[in-house]
DNA sequence: ATTTAGTTTCAGAAATATTTGAAAGTTCGG
DNA sequence: CCGAACTTTCAAATATTTCTGAAACTAAAT
């Protein structure tokens, strides 16, 4: 295969899988192209290599600079602005993960305390039951999102060392 | 708050959820219905509750049972069928996680192998790059991929007393 | 101050995903 | 075997999300 036409199917799996996941097929696709190119490229590079509208790109390359995975370059003596993506795959998991927990995990999660405060819960069987599971939801997700900061915090040797070996 | 509001707005938050994490949001609505119902549902039941067709419902459950997070009982005597979710969350968290693994990450996962095959690339500096961009890709995949496998082998209280110390 | 190179915005268009509902299929009881 | 009760299917309708492109905006160079 040539090099290039791996690079186009790189691009594309990894749009498919971003849109299975629930994040834009292009943004994933902008992301995959940046991830194999070995040099910054400019909007307008972008635009004709992945055939989108300057609107798309720049909406696109704002919203993957918000997840903190794509970076903004300036060349010396040009006017263009030129981005690079976060080449570590670790640290572009556990910034989507992050992120990801912040923006829409966590939002839902402080929306259900209030759905605890039932009327008459103390008697009706069933409106106990309904805490209850809310509160499961809530613990299970606190535990989920401990163990998510605790994961950022490591490096990638310490998961591929120590954690890797737990679960053998 | 009464108990059916409460509900109500637990079933719409689950399906923003949902949605966000590319799960289509009638079938989380489903299954947040099921979650909080003391006693199976039938079909009937769900079309009334979430007001959507015979067709919608059907489609959807049916999804719920392939993820193995509802299931159908049959009451005796009767000829409809009941659904019922699975209500231990830490179950459906590791079903969802399994299956999203096995359906959407392992087929592009595996596709990448192709891509490594790539003309000259003994040589070529930037195709050894890309070669190794995917490798990275694959390596970090496969470790997360193990780290599944073992948590889907504890229990919730392994999880909650282990585990969770070490990352605190 | 004006031109030029570039970036951002957003209303409407296009593409995708979901839902409906009616017809076809199934299964049970008599 | 037939009819009633229930489930499944899928083409067409609807809803949602994404993308375009042209206008507005910004800032550097002359």
């Amino acid at each position: 295969m040539k090099l290039e036409e791996a690079k186009q199917q790189f691009i594309q799996n990894w749009g498919v899988l971003g849109s299975q996941w629930g994040i834009n097929r292009t943004m994933a696709q902008i992301h995959a192209l940046l991830l194999v190119s070995p040099d910054p490229m400019s909007a307008d590079d972008i635009m004709s290599q992945l055939q989108i509208s300057r609107g798309n790109t720049n909406m696109n390359v704002r919203d993957l600079m918000d997840w903190g995975i794509v970076d903004k370059v300036l060349k010396p003596g040009e006017r263009k602005e030129f981005f690079v993506a976060e080449k570590d795959i670790w640290t572009v998991a556990m910034r989507i993960i992050k992120e990801r927990k912040r923006r829409e995990v966590e939002p839902i999660l402080n929306a259900m305390d209030q759905l605890k405060d039932i009327e008459g819960a103390k008697n009706d069987k069933e409106a106990k039951m309904f805490v209850d599971t809310i509160t499961d939801i809530q613990k299970f997700a606190n535990q989920a999102s401990k163990a998510v900061d605790g994961l950022t915090k490591m490096d990638e040797h310490w998961f591929t060392g120590t954690l890797l070996k737990l679960f053998k």
